[in-house]
DNA sequence: GATATATTGATAACCATTATCATTTGACGG
DNA sequence: CCGTCAAATGATAATGGTTATCAATATATC
């Protein structure tokens, strides 16, 4: 038996990882776990490579490629959503209980201001019937300079 | 001298790369102009390899590393426009004389169908104005099956 | 044409990610 | 509990797309 989450709240992500893994001959483990929990502690956007960083400094036995594996399985499980930003990396964040959102990214300092826009959803999904597509899923990002960086003048690096 | 144009309506956006190079202390080089006019003649995405493999068969004696270089180059003198495709890599297209514009993407047979919805393109300003942003740019695509892969009922690979 | 400098192509290096594989671990049945 | 066995792990090598290095070459200007 490997449970025995510290955050309260995460106990049903846990077991929407568990549910995921059964019947599937996956097995739950200590490594599998920590990455989990790790994950859920960070509200941001993290690289696999961000996420080993942190799961280091709670078990540096963890190996990366566990790292790179178990976030994979996160997507998969439902728990995680990744993007391919703009530079190649793939980021992830929480995708159980958080509603669907687009991103504002400012390209000077590199703040996400995650937003919600019903009249952009309407109108993609006109694009989708206008074009007799059926729709899986979109990417929106809108670049820009963030009220602070607007501020500065600032032309970051 | 090395101008030579074979595409007649190719000579303007040859142009636009002489004057970009000008006063940058730059040169107009036989493989930069070969590449130009190969990405010229290809409508549609393309990776730099890809568009390498079609340079090849125009001039062999150009190598990876020039058609890296010139797509590159290409771009920041507005011939080209770039975006980061899901998988990571990285793909060109037309930029001169080519009206912004979104994505459909299949994900089953890999189509690309481009459109433009001004009510999006509303609705993100008013996003950004929302949230303060100072608006340079934006991508968005997306992804479902296209009519042909729907009545074939596929699911590619 | 001679000169100075940018460009080239072959190659090595790079980075994020994935594959390989011997060893360890977890789930299950006894 | 313990044994069994497939799944998971971590170290490492390999991959794919891209960029850096560098000696040789081509270009613009004089
Ligand atoms: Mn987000
Ligand atoms: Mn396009
Ligand atoms: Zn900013
Ligand atoms: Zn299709």
């Amino acid at each position: 038996m490997i449970f025995n989450m510290k955050r309260a709240d995460a106990a049903t992500e846990l077991s929407v990882l568990v549910d995921y893994l059964q019947g599937r001959d996956l097995k739950m483990t200590r490594p599998r776990q920590t990455v989990l929990e790790v994950f859920l502690g960070i509200e941001a956007h993290v690289t696999a490579e961000e996420l080993y960083d942190a799961v280091r400094k709670v078990d540096p036995s963890i190996g990366q490629a566990t790292v790179f594996r178990t976030v994979r399985l996160l997507e998969e499980a439902g728990l995680a959503r990744s993007a391919c930003r703009d530079d190649g990396a793939r980021s992830y964040e929480h995708a159980y209980r958080h509603k669907h959102h687009d991103h504002l990214v400012c390209v000077d300092c590199g703040a996400i201001v995650e937003f919600r826009e019903a009249e952009i959803e309407r109108a993609q999904a006109a694009v989708y019937r206008k074009h007799g597509f059926e729709a899986t899923g979109h990417s929106l990002e809108l670049f820009g300079r963030c009220p602070a960086c607007r501020r500065k003048g600032g032309t970051r690096a």
